[in-house]
DNA sequence: CGTTGGCACTCGGTATCATCGAGTGCGAAC
DNA sequence: GTTCGCACTCGATGATACCGAGTGCCAACG
């Protein structure tokens, strides 16, 4: 599709526009090493470029800057990974040795380390209820009419549900519903729950149905999202208004999720731009990579930051943060 | 200390300059119908003004601004705490109308809530796990050596620690450790452990000893801090490195709940400037209130904008909103 | 004596204009 | 096909002028 002078002076321009935040001309991409040929040809190869649509002039008389089909060669042509500096490397390896304690903190401290190796937003989502077996289940009355479920999942996380009855109930019927449910979901996931589990003394069925139903009716608790560097993303735009968007998004968890996973789905690791599908983003890109527990991929980190990000920066720590998250909570 | 005729002036400067966000001149003020007097005598007050620390030219000939002391007259002067339009008033009913279910999507609610009637950022603080008595205590096995201890508290929240051992522990023993901390705990607050309750078979000592030695060496849960509108935030600034620096303080919750808990504790509704005691914050009022829940004032709510922000509003807005979550969190 | 009208003055913001220079496109030479 | 040379473009920068909102001060006024 590209010659490979075209490809190297499209790389040219990318790393240094990276770099520079400054629309590139001829010249300095004439002076990188793997180009070696004169401004002049490259001017040429360039309003070629132009024309194919990698890159965009902002004004007649400026440089170059790439487009999105232009960040999207470059990505495609980045052959390994990229690595991390030493300092970061460090910072990772250091984190998930100490790592340990409760998974929403860890989670939590996780987008904030990968937000620090970055300098961007990170986003870390959480496995899903679904797939972790049932630990525990317990019933616990808040008052005559409210009962709170609680359930304790094997990688530590815990689903909780209100329910609301229409009478009041004693004690002793919730913590017989509560040994039910415990003999009847223990071991299994949420996802394969049978809600036919009703058959005992008639004063606990009503609840034992309920909260089946509860768990059945996905009105599941939403996954996890843990957004941290929201800070650090402010500094990489200079318009307030480009911020006031991304922040718009970032604040809905449940876009960020589905943003996250729809962009796995389309088997991509990076988005950038109008591919992340959300038009508030378009001056974004989107770094992820799923992470799986016990060699079931489960959960997804990313990355947001303006398409001029560092993406073999980028990449390197989404796959190393992503894979040690996995081992840390592989094991427990 | 200020005439009647200054305390006029000053407030007319301060409401224009809300609304405008523009350097308000002598005719402006002039023009407000409780100033019956000439520019001309509005500018020899308004120069004394300057003298005396209320307010401050941006430029030789240019109107005048509040500084955060005449933005302290301004809001100390305010008698009535002012309304709420009828469309903010009819939200907030409706949403505590309808709110239900978890205590900690109910106070994420709210921070989205009282953000969206204020059109600025917005913090709700939880109420701490110390004052709620407990409902249940139950340690589940999630590994050989790892036990994680979930508490229900009477309001619905959960306190969940994980405790790692040093030798394994089969079930039975985490049962009766169970068993024990429920019968030890249940109808205390977590702020009265007494920690010394380890008197039983002897397999199960060391785990209820350290069980209750977590809960009282103060590795509590934080508070649970919810930010809402972040968005909202950005839009009231023109600088993005504002942004920025707010961003950085609102992603800390240990020093969000710190500074409300501060304004607080100094007896303040309202921290303007440099009152917040947050350097990063020079730019922006903080308008708090508590809430308490069965007549014990707990939780914290507040609004965070630029110092230009609509005081009278905010003050509206924070009142009903805490009186709003205290009754819902009273009741249950 | 406080208030007011008048007036000279200040100074930021905007528009105009010229200049500068990085960068381009293209035709001619290599 | 590549390179050199050159005319051209156009944003950025800076100087200049102008406008007008706003001020401070002084003299007049009730």
């Amino acid at each position: 599709m590209l010659d490979e002078r075209k490809a190297s002076i499209l790389r040219a321009v990318v790393e240094e526009y990276i770099q520079t935040a400054q629309p590139v001309g001829s010249r300095h991409v004439a002076a990188a090493p793997e180009v070696a040929v004169s401004p002049a040809t490259v001017r040429n190869e360039m309003a070629q470029l132009e024309t194919d649509g990698y890159l965009v002039q902002p004004h007649t008389s400026a440089g170059r800057i790439p487009t999105d089909k232009g960040y999207r060669f470059f990505v495609d042509s980045l052959s390994q990974p990229g690595h991390l500096g030493a300092p970061e490397t460090q910072l990772v390896r250091e984190f998930f040795a100490k790592a340990h304690g409760e998974l929403e903190a860890m989670l939590a401290d996780t987008s904030r380390l990968l937000s620090n190796i970055t300098r961007q937003a990170a986003v870390v989502v959480g496995p899903p209820h679904e797939v972790a077996t049932v630990r525990s289940v317990q019933l616990v009355s808040l008052h005559p009419r409210v009962v709170l479920m609680v359930i304790v999942l094997s990688n530590g996380a815990i689903d909780k549900h209100t329910i609301d009855l229409d009478s009041d109930i004693d004690d002793e019927s919730v913590a017989a519903a509560s040994a039910r449910l415990n003999e009847h979901l223990v071991g299994g996931t949420l996802a394969s729950v049978d809600p036919a589990a009703a058959t005992g003394a008639p004063d606990t069925d009503a609840l034992v149905a309920t909260a089946l139903s509860v768990l059945t009716d996905d009105h599941h608790d939403p996954d996890s999202v843990f957004v941290g560097g929201t800070s650090l993303m402010a500094g990489s735009f200079d318009a307030v208004d480009s911020v006031r968007q991304v922040l718009t998004i970032l604040e809905e968890q449940i876009v960020v999720v589905t943003l996250l996973r729809d962009v796995l789905d389309r088997g991509l690791s990076v988005a950038i731009g109008s591919e992340t599908g959300m038009e508030p983003l378009s001056e974004c890109s989107l770094v992820v990579a799923p992470y799986s527990v016990d060699g079931e991929g489960v959960g997804t980190i990313g990355v947001l930051g303006p398409t001029r990000m560092n993406y073999p920066q980028a990449l390197a720590a989404v796959a190393v943060v992503s894979r040690g998250l996995g081992h840390r909570l592989s094991e427990g």
